[in-house]
DNA sequence: TGTGTATCGTTGGCGATGCCAATGTTGGAG
DNA sequence: CTCCAACATTGGCATCGCCAACGATACACA
């Protein structure tokens, strides 16, 4: 391996991306054994610990964008995994449903899931696993501090604006 | 924000993953700012510390495949951050030189950069990023072992298959 | 010297994730 | 009844990572 920059290596958010670059690959492969990726996981990991719910629940469930959503709420459904009901208590929604099919993928899913995590880990100690994902989840409730908050006062005008390149 | 499933906050590659993804979003804003993406600051940066290069020697050193060197470097001459001149000594090669304009880029983003560390590690003390950051180091560090690897014997048959969906 | 292999830059394409805007429907508050 | 909010859907885009194929060039070795 060449060397690599210091001005990236010394960064903490080079660090982050590049390692999270190697564990999404890896759970690529895991997810992509089964036929599935991580949006299906995440869907079928909410419905299995909350139940029924609407695509809008499982978006905010799962941090995932409404549209992206159907998306993947289709391919399950096509794949027979979840079951997309309309609600008759309120014709906006759908309910989706874990059904037997899904839970059995899930539960493939998990498995392969776990072995990411030791793969992930690799070297580390229990302490120092366990060290990690105390400071990976704190900061992560930080910057989550704030997310869906209910509309108080004025939609705030500051929407990030949109990157655009400006060449190519 | 609504409940999260505990099958994904208690996996460190979720953790890894979302926080990435908040990483990613201040720099991308910030690299935004300046008309630029990550990319372009991985190019600079190693142009800034190991001096004129090749493509192929970028890639290396960025983690870059050598198509997206190509598209960077495009952007980059467009700007005349760069520029991108024949190797007299292998004219297979193209070399890649920093110039004034794009050490002031790279200068600025360096301020953005750090502006997003900050922001990234928020509430951490500094002995928690300092932990952070070497178990941080030490698995990316374990997880990059053996790239590029030197051609040895015979290459290996065994290329990770392209993931191809099953539906949509 | 010639031949085969490796490297290089380039083009063109794809998948995954994260977003946003617009649209039409429906619920609910006032 | 009206207006606003929430919902599902469609369609689009940016970033990043990656791969295949091509033609040009360098190089090792027979």
């Amino acid at each position: 391996m060449e060397q690599t920059p210091a001005r990236l290596t010394a960064k903490p958010s080079w660090l982050l991306g590049q390692l999270a670059v190697h564990a999404h690959r890896l759970a690529s492969d895991g997810f992509g054994g089964v036929g599935a990726r991580g949006y299906h996981y995440r869907i079928l990991a909410a419905l299995d610990e909350f139940g029924v719910a609407s695509q809008a629940e499982l978006g905010r469930r799962c941090s995932m964008d409404r549209s992206d959503v159907v998306a993947a709420i289709n391919e399950l459904a096509e794949q027979g995994l979840v079951e997309r009901t309309p609600d008759p208590d309120d014709r906006r929604r759908n309910m989706v449903t874990l059904n037997t099919a899904g839970e059995r993928q899930l539960r493939r899913m998990d498995r392969a899931l776990d072995k990411v995590q030791d793969d992930l880990l690799g070297p580390l100690p229990a302490e120092d696993r366990q060290t990690l994902t105390r400071l990976l989840t704190q900061l992560l409730t930080h910057h989550q501090r704030g997310e869906y908050r209910l509309p108080e006062a004025v939609p705030p005008v500051t929407s990030r604006p949109r990157r655009t390149r400006r060449h190519g």
